[in-house]
DNA sequence: ATAATTGCAAATGCTTTGCTTGTGA
DNA sequence: TCACAAGCAAAGCATTTGCAATTAT
């Protein structure tokens, strides 16, 4: 239903074609973090026309305008996911690859303090867990 | 001089050969983090006969080892170091690709308490900082 | 109208691998 | 001796790109 992203492209005065939009679609409800190849799967569902080629440019496209971040998670292929409101860093499953997303203030707050310690403006910046899930 | 990582390799009980001998010496005396070709190139200095497939395979051998460590920052390939003694994590310069060392023990225990509250055991993490010099 | 976008296939860059010859313990 | 390692070139994978045809505004 939703299709935040082609709004976004709107807003941002991003060209918007078939393809474009029908990725923005499959980007937009998905949940998890595909990678370029889910996502080229699913958006062949809409219309198995649409290239890998395509999607590949306008993943970057996307990323560059802001709409899309990218992840190079340890041992997997790029994803992405749609940039959302607030920053958030992942802890990954390493037994499911399942990804979930967490906010912790008091780790950004020591990211910067550590920067400047250092002499560095902390400009950006990268905070993966894994771990296995506990049994209770 | 120094070639601790040829010790490693003894203590693991890693086969010895010229080349890996070469490599070992190269890592050890690195103070950088090298990618596999500034790795070759240099290695090919001691001895022009050593391929750049031994280097990949001897890297990898000595990963496995635990002798070195492997990082993929944000846009450059793959990076090695020796695996040292105490754990660290890296503040790479934007400008210009520096890569520096630090430790910080309340990142470390706020990690841990994120993934517990998530309901998960920390394996592993990965924190890198990007910035950028403050000039003063 | 026309500058931008697509699809295709070829090219890329990094890394791995099959195979034959060479070698460490 | 002989299982393992090295060198070479070919293959693999994810990603990018040149080009001719197509499309959005």
């Amino acid at each position: 239903m939703s299709n935040a992203i082609e709004e976004k492209c709107k807003k941002k005065g991003v060209r918007l074609t078939d393809q474009r939009r029908v990725i923005a679609k499959v980007m937009s409800e998905s949940d998890n973090h595909p990678d370029v190849d889910e996502l080229h799967k699913k958006v062949n569902r809409h219309d198995s026309k649409i290239s890998i080629a395509t999607v590949y440019r306008t993943v970057k496209l996307f990323e560059e305008a802001g709409i899309l971040a990218k992840h190079d998670f340890k041992g997997t292929k790029a994803r992405y996911e749609e940039t959302t409101r607030e920053h958030h860093d992942h802890l990954i499953d390493i037994n499911t690859g399942e990804i979930i997303e967490f906010v912790n203030e008091d780790i950004e707050r020591l990211q910067k303090k550590v920067s400047e310690k250092l002499g560095y403006k902390l400009v950006d910046h990268r905070l993966e867990l894994y771990g296995s899930k506990i049994k209770k």
